[in-house]
DNA sequence: CTCCCGATAT
DNA sequence: ATATCAGGAG
């Protein structure tokens, strides 16, 4: 069920986010802007900010009014601000400006929760230590009939029985496509989904 | 469980 | 005008 899930999303959408970053310390800074916001948004506004600030270093130095007037767009901006000034000052005084590689220790920075370090080891690192479980995966994942489990950090724990390790962030990554192109929280698109006939919710 | 907060679709 | 979008901290 699973593999056949995943072979067939392949061939449809790409294994990686559509937010735009081109080192592990930018995706931390997309992802914590992307927090109950779209993708598209955060695009938008990093292409700016990038050309601006795009080291822990620069974050670090820049004021909090600098950060904020840049990312205003964004919803949350205040607290994404400060959460960003804040993880870049620990990544300068506690991990020589580096992005850690483990879930712990991304777990510790302002701003990342369990989701948003999944999604930072897979995508930054290519390293699989669970499933980054938001709004998509777990809406997809209830859908398919894959967990009942209402709280994402429980469904994460189900799913990761589910899916083969070296699947988990791939499995994420397809299923969040999915979840916002087609398997949307309204009105989801059966005529164009690649999983409809093995999905128990298809007259949902 | 409440607060943080703006933009777009309806 | 109102619903919807889609995480984390305290």
């Amino acid at each position: 069920m699973v593999e056949e899930i995943i072979k067939r999303l392949e061939k449809v959408f790409p294994d990686k986010l559509e937010l735009n970053f081109s080192t592990p310390f930018e995706l931390v800074v997309a992802v914590v802007l992307s927090a109950q916001e779209r993708d598209a948004k955060v695009n938008e506004v990093t292409k700016e900010l990038f050309k601006k600030f795009n080291t822990p270093q620069q974050f670090a130095n820049a004021s909090l009014e600098e950060i904020e007037k840049e990312i205003s767009s964004i919803s949350f901006y205040r607290k994404k601000a400060e959460y960003i000034k804040k993880i870049s000052q620990i990544l300068v005084e506690k991990y020589e400006g580096e992005v850690p590689k483990s879930i712990e220790e991304l777990e510790k920075l302002p701003g990342i929760g369990r989701k948003s370090a999944n999604m930072i080891l897979y995508n930054a690192f290519g390293i699989n230590e669970g499933i980054a479980v938001d709004r998509h995966v777990l809406r997809v994942s209830q859908r398919l009939g894959l967990t009942k489990q209402q709280k994402p950090e429980k469904a994460e724990q189900e799913l990761m029985k589910l899916v083969p390790k070296d699947q988990w962030g791939k499995f994420s990554n397809l299923l969040i496509l999915l979840g916002r192109y087609i398997c949307t929280a309204q009105k989801p698109k059966h005529s164009e989904c690649p999983l409809y006939d093995l999905c128990p919710s298809r007259e949902l």
